[in-house]
DNA sequence: GCGACTTTGTTCCTGCGTTCACAAGCGGCT
DNA sequence: AGCCGCTTGTGAACGCAGGAACAAAGTCGC
């Protein structure tokens, strides 16, 4: 069991302030508020469960049941006012504020989520950047320029900045999320492929696009899709040598 | 070797070969796989399931779980056989053969997924790359020409595509995703943010960056480090209006 | 060769998350 | 105004995942 020095609450996160919301439903919340503005966007003003649900590809108890941890804001024989919904969604999730985002490599990867004018439209300004490259240090990308990895506890809490994501190879990401954690940013998106240490009080997801691929592989073949010739069975005798 | 008696499940995943396998454990397998190959080139032949479980970050019971459905190829006493182990969990995940990928929508993202050498690194060739721009048809990028997009399904059934990777804008990403599985692609990773309507046979695995973010707002103000005024309780008065 | 130690594989159990099902509530229709 | 049909919100059941604990099994030291 790793109990960290850190570990003030030992049973996870039971002693909420408000009610318990579980993981799950709070990433289908974030679907709902995206299929609601898009729908308020075309005028829509309500929607039932049934139809929500539908376009966000849950089950329709499963919405409610996800929107009754939001609070009870539908209408029985009706629906849901867009609207409303969307404002207490946001709410939520926490919404109701901006957060800061830093983003450090700007490689490849780096470039796209700097450029990328959906996270500024959601409420999630890209207020820093950062690379250890010299040529790219001073270099404005959308608009901002990069600044040294060096400056990133300093400039992350002058900043006010919330979430930091990375971008690097992966030999640098370690060193790059302390450097975060130093600057006071709680909260990490993490695209190198390797698992992060962190304080106990520090939230990381990582978005690994090799285990995506590898998770679609294996429905692939077990569904028995395969193309080409697939799986032989191991010889135990060679194996066990 | 156990098959569950009170548990012969139909979960929608249809009738498996093999033993079933839970969804989570299979996307962990593929951590534990890339943590292994790194040992390996590191020169570990023999890793304990407690040590594997901290790099990987997770409980070392729930590793030893996930192995078990792989098969019992550890040694008591000793711990795991690194090679052997990744052998037989590449077999279990479909990485016995190769999987090309066809990259829709060659984009900022698009480019960044194009040049990733990590994808065929893994077993992943990008064998066809699209785009509806005309600019862009032809163009080497990665060193693999852009065709256009109406020659999806001819293209992707010639070389045998087998997963379809999705970065246009969201608008297209439906109609991109019908080409696909007109050209017999049954899996899919979609990058635009919107849910898709397949038929039953295709698996779709969204990856969605600004739900990720949110969760991380969610988290970030239930913790309570926001910095500024936060929540404040709505008015209901004022609300229902 | 034998005992003690180490580590696996599995079993049991607890808790979460999803789904079913239905009573309660609201609007519209007559 | 009152009834009818539709939709919400939730209580209960169920299936699944994760964690603790332990017995079996194999190794290493002596
Ligand atoms: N490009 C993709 O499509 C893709 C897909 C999946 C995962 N990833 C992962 O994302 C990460 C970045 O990928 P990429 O393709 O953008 O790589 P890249 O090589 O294009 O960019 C990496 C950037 O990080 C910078 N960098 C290196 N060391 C650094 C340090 N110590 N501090 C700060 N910056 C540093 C480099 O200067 C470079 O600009 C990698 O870990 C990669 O495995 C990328
Ligand atoms: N860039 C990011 O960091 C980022 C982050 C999260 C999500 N996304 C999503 O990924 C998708 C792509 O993002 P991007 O930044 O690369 O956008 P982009 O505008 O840079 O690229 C989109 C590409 O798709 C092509 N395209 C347009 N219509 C097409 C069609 N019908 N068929 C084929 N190709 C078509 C365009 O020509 C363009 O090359 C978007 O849905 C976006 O919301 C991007």
């Amino acid at each position: 069991m790793t109990v960290h020095e850190h570990g003030r609450y030992s049973t996870g996160v039971e002693d909420l302030p408000y009610r318990s919301v579980p993981e799950a439903a709070v990433g289908r919340l974030a679907v709902y508020l995206r299929v609601l503005t898009s729908m308020i966007e075309q005028g829509v003003t309500t929607m039932s469960s049934e139809v929500l649900a539908g376009a966000a590809g849950v089950n329709s108890a499963t919405l409610r049941k996800d929107l009754s941890y939001v609070g009870s804001y539908g209408t029985r024989g009706v629906g849901y006012d867009t609207a409303r919904l969307v404002e207490h969604i946001e709410r939520l999730l926490g919404l109701t504020r901006h957060h800061s985002i830093a983003v450090v490599g700007i490689g490849n990867l780096g470039h796209a989520l700097a450029n990328y004018p959906g996270f500024p439209d959601r409420g999630f300004p890209v207020t820093a950047l950062f690379d250890v490259d010299e040529d790219l240090i001073g270099v404005p990308v959308g608009g901002l320029p990069v600044d040294h990895v060096d400056s990133i506890p300093a400039i992350c809490a002058e900043r006010e900045v919330t979430i930091g994501v990375i971008c690097t190879p992966v030999p640098a990401a370690q060193g790059v999320c302390d450097l975060l954690v130093a600057g006071g940013v709680r909260c990490i998106l993490n695209f190198a492929p390797v698992v992060l240490q962190v304080p106990d009080d520090v939230e990381v997801r990582r978005v690994d696009l090799a285990v995506e691929l590898q998770i679609l592989s294996f429905h692939q073949v077990r569904r028995g899709n395969g193309i080409g010739p697939v799986v032989e069975p191991i010889d135990p005798i060679a194996v066990s040598r």
